[in-house]
RNA sequence: GUGGGUGUAGCUCAGUUGGCAGAGCACCGGGUUGUGGCCCCGGUUGUCGUGGGUUCAAUUCCCAUCACUCACCCCA
């Protein structure tokens, strides 16, 4: 048999409730700041990715699915959203209405690694980006965003991790001091973070091996390296945040995997994924709009791991499964095609309806209703055929009462309406 | 890409020092010829992940391979 591919997975009826629940909390909470729903493609030129991320990334370098396609252009399926949004922003000229623009989006995502726990190959992002805001304001209201959805979806253990990186004015000087400092400490680093050095010396500072964070116990924070500007704003990010009562950690060691990110940077983490630690990451990247050809606007924004939150959301799908109004129980082919009428009807009305279609006894029928949740079930058999009636029994309460076939479906809603 | 663990029924898992493949749950039927949950009785379901090797005989031993899973790396 043929096997869905590896590090992609389904969604089956039972877990789907959750992802449903978590979207429309997600849906609602944007829309309530202003954000508006933007659907980007799943492909783009391979070369829209080369240039926002970069192309010393790890993902740009081995992660990305890229291919020729049938005319031989290069595209890849998109590993994240930021890079096809700017794109978005830039091609519809959207600033040129207005310059600042709120924008979610929720879809799949492709990166090509080895699958573990919370980490797959098609993996679903909630991406919301603003645009044209300088102010530390923006980067404080996403942060606040995402605390807030967090707990309403009832996710326990998670901290908010808040760095500043610089900008293109004060990260050389810092970038010198932490590579003068990682020379002289070379011999102690581990294979990877020697490999970094030169490449991406802030990628050591993220490093997990034991002897790295020895060695680096006295490296260079990035926040004494400041310049006024960026001090002065993740000054102002951080009173904001403490204004709003959002807990965070400043952490001078996070740092992104993305090259365009610049100033304010972020993270939520939890301890509940094994060493996936983060659910959600973002930060503002205030060149990359003019790198790709835009007009120099700021912007910033974050991605959320829809199935590690899904994962740790206190909110199981279980009280979510969609249970029958009605179960509709005949018996005889006469009986059946009467309750298949109702049925019908009922459904169209908005009810929520099931009958067994096929021959089977009562008490299988019954036993059906009840596994599914059926708050009532309405029987038909040869001596409602008689009566000309048939006999609605609450499941809860064992109640039965008749009810005439008379405009059945009209009345049957009416007293279930009256619930 | 590297390393560890695991692959037996729809699900969770036992098992065979190599000899007809098991349990619980689920499902179906019956006990009640028309009334669910609890109880009792009965029943269905397997290329024992795949391919090869050793053997009279392999689900069991050996080799390979694939998948799942966890970790490294990296990230959401």
């Amino acid at each position: 048999m043929i096997q869905l591919i590896r590090g992609f997975k389904d969604i089956l009826p039972g877990e789907i409730e959750l992802w449903q629940r978590i979207e429309a909390e997600a849906k609602s909470l944007f829309e309530a700041f202003g954000f508006r729903e933007i659907r980007i493609p799943i492909m783009e030129k391979t070369e829209l990715f080369k240039r926002s991320i970069g192309e010393e990334t790890d993902i740009v370098e081995k992660e990305m699915y890229t291919f020729a396609d049938r005319g031989g252009e290069m595209v890849t399926l998109r590993p994240e959203a930021t890079a096809s949004i700017v794109r978005a922003y830039i091609q519809h000229k959207l600033y040129a209405a207005d310059p600042v623009q709120r924008l979610y989006m929720i879809g799949p995502m492709f990166r090509r690694e080895r699958p573990q726990k919370g980490r797959y190959r098609q993996f679903t992002q909630i991406d919301a980006e603003i645009f044209g805001v300088a102010s530390p304001l923006a980067d404080a209201q996403l942060i606040f965003l995402l605390v807030t959805l967090f707990a309403r979806l009832k996710v326990a253990d998670v901290e908010a991790h808040v760095n500043s990186l610089g900008c293109p004015a004060c990260r050389p000087d810092f970038r010198a001091a932490l590579q003068a400092m990682l020379t002289s400490v070379g011999g102690s680093l581990c294979a990877d973070c020697s490999r970094r050095r030169e490449r991406n010396p802030l990628r050591v500072l993220d490093c997990k091996v034991p002897s790295c964070r020895a060695a680096l116990a006295g490296a260079p924070s990035i926040l004494d390296h400041l310049c006024r500007e960026c001090r002065r704003d993740f000054d102002e990010l951080q009173a904001a945040l403490s204004g709003l009562g959002v807990g965070y950690r400043v952490n001078p060691r996070l740092v992104r995997g993305l090259d365009y990110y610049t100033r304010a940077t972020f993270e939520i983490q939890t301890g509940a994924l094994g060493a996936q630690s983060a659910v959600a990451g973002g930060g503002r990247y205030d060149k990359l709009v003019k790198e790709l050809g835009g007009p120099d606007l700021p912007a910033t924004g974050f991605a959320i791991g829809f199935d590690r939150l899904a994962e740790i959301a206190g909110v199981g799908a279980a009280g979510l499964q969609p249970r029958p109004d009605l179960f509709l129980a005949a018996l005889g082919p006469e009986s059946r095609s009467l309750a298949f009428d109702w049925a019908c009807r009922l459904g169209r009305d908005g009810v929520r309806v099931e009958m067994e279609l096929g021959e089977k006894s009562l008490k299988s029928q019954m036993k059906t209703a009840d596994r599914l949740g059926a708050a009532h079930v309405l029987m038909v058999g040869e001596t409602e055929l008689n009566d000309r009636a048939a006999l609605l029994r609450n499941m809860q309460t064992k109640e039965q009462i008749r009810v005439p076939f008379e405009g059945l479906a009209e009345r049957i809603k009416t007293l279930l309406d009256a619930r």
